[in-house]
DNA sequence: CGATTTTTGTTGACCTGTCAACTATCCTGA
DNA sequence: TCAGGATAGTTGACAGGTCAACAAAAATCG
């Protein structure tokens, strides 16, 4: 069952399933093998949460960011990334700086041990990245980072439809 | 903060944080906004989870599938599935007839109420679709769901990476 | 100033997805 | 025919995401 059938025109008008053709779901099946994928080698490789690798990429290796920064850019959940860091720093993979400027919020970098994994598994990530697009034709590679921005735009758009 | 900025070559270039570059984590992403404006429709319009919706447009209105069956095709969790229709069942959206070659399953088929919903919501779901559609451009429409299949059919490989 | 609003981050309650174990039934083949 | 294995579906435990309320600090603006 490891094949991409059931999704040609034929198969589906075969089935006359609509759902096969409504974009939200295709994406979020992908999605989900994707990030389960993903989940895989962190956890083998590095004893990661995907969401812990995210956060470490969003802050990256040189940088600093804030929470409430990383939660607007990445759309992530304020608590559960609050959760989330905390369980990273008490663990050691993040420090926390407190911003002596504004004492609500504190700076947020990777710590030694977090730049050494993170050095690590950048390659990793990389390399299934170039296989995940090798996998692509041209014009699908050079589509689809586009076409995922426009839809995260219609998604974020209130005023379509009651 | 609901444009759809950072996602430029130039700002992605600019903070040099290569998770922008990252597929997974940008499907992920806009699959994350899509299942939360799908879910409100459905919530609201006729509080329906995402879930259950998927899992009427699975059955089909006139279809007949078994549990197994609509896992497998979704890549739903069986565990998951079961609780699902069970709540459904109870709900009365779904009707259960045993299979009588086979007394393992049963064929699940929308209730007279579950088909009443269903009528009601997939044009609704469908106008969705095309205006998701309509914010891409002819060349990213033809090759989203082409791409999508291939990405799937990368996650589900397990023969590349260590 | 000072009252109001906004923003940052934390927390608790809740729901859902995930993983693995389990029973019951069916199929396969010597 | 019957032992071994595959398949259908259920269940429990648990990590994870979601939502809303909240305190503290900062920004706004009369």
């Amino acid at each position: 069952m490891t094949n991409g059938q059931d999704t040609t025109a034929a198969s589906v008008a075969e089935n006359a399933n609509p759902i096969e053709t409504f974009l939200t779901y295709r994406l979020t099946r992908t999605s989900w093998r994707l990030n389960a994928q993903a989940s895989r080698i962190l956890r083998d490789q590095a004893g990661l949460s995907l969401t812990q690798w995210r956060v470490m990429a969003l802050i990256g290796p040189q940088g600093t960011r804030t929470l409430s920064d990383i939660a607007r850019q990445a759309l992530f959940d304020k608590g559960q990334l609050s959760r989330c860091v905390k369980g990273m720093t008490e663990a050691g993979l993040i420090r926390a700086v407190p911003d002596p400027g504004d004492q609500r919020q504190s700076f947020l970098s990777l710590s030694q041990e977090g730049r050494r994994i993170f050095d690590r598994m950048l390659p990793v990530m990389q390399r299934r990245q170039t296989h995940l697009l090798d996998s692509l034709s041209a014009d699908q590679r050079a589509a689809i980072f586009p076409a995922l921005d426009r839809l995260l735009d219609a998604a974020l758009r209130t005023d379509f439809a009651p």
